[in-house]
DNA sequence: ATAATAATTAGCTAAACAGCTAAATAAAGT
DNA sequence: ACTTTATTTAGCTGTTTAGCTAATTATTAT
């Protein structure tokens, strides 16, 4: 779960970063689909669509899984947590950032009582 | 807070899917700090760095202010938070599928018991 | 057998990007 | 005045991407 390497987070937000993907992956999100499915809202080739999921099933963002002639797409939720890791630990961080200021003016209150 | 378009959510996940650039914004996340002592770490000329950061800032993660010849550089929690709502807005439809799912499960309960 | 459907692969073009070097701008120090 | 320091701009090369069409593979239906 942790040993995700810079580029598998690379491949993740790469992918989030187009709306069609992202477009996709929301309706992923609501239930499993085929790929002919998938692409029908879109005013693109399937040949387009075909790309775009692979670079959403490359990220680990979405599985497929063969039935017959038919690739049922899953949302992927190992994958998407990674994302959601990455973005909290900014957080985190940035709030951290803050907290350490909280204990620095705390700390000069300190002193200033002891005057 | 919301009328953020898909372009603009594209540049913010673009902006996040390089390594360099979250390690820059992760830094930031820590403290403010010049353009130069930002791109220390990173083994790369000080023109890819001024362009990571462009890309940062054109995505709204990040802030500039000139300070004499030095620009200070500060992390924008207003364009991260941007990023922190897609992410929740699907985990939580994802989540959702699964109440769904619940919900009808205790519906067929439900309709076990009727019979 | 053959036609239709689902999806992929190959090959193309135009646009965007990452890295570079060299040159320019702008402020500060001597 | 001159030099150093911080940063940007311009222009280059190679790589990656998004979209396309055409052709291919695999499965199902008639």
């Amino acid at each position: 779960m942790d040993d995700y390497r810079e580029k598998d987070i690379d491949r993740l937000f790469y992918a989030l970063s187009d709306s069609t993907r992202r477009k996709m992956l929301l309706r992923l999100t609501k239930g499993d689909t085929s790929i002919s499915e998938l692409g029908r809202p879109f005013d693109v080739s399937k040949q387009s669509i075909s790309k775009h999921l692979k670079v959403l099933e490359d990220a680990g963002l979405v599985h497929k899984q063969k039935n017959g002639r038919v690739q049922k797409c899953r949302f992927n939720m190992d994958g998407f947590s990674v994302v959601q890791n990455v973005v909290e630990e900014y957080k985190k961080f940035w709030e951290g950032q803050f907290d350490a200021l909280e204990d620095y003016i705390e700390t000069i209150k300190h002193k200033e009582q002891k005057k």
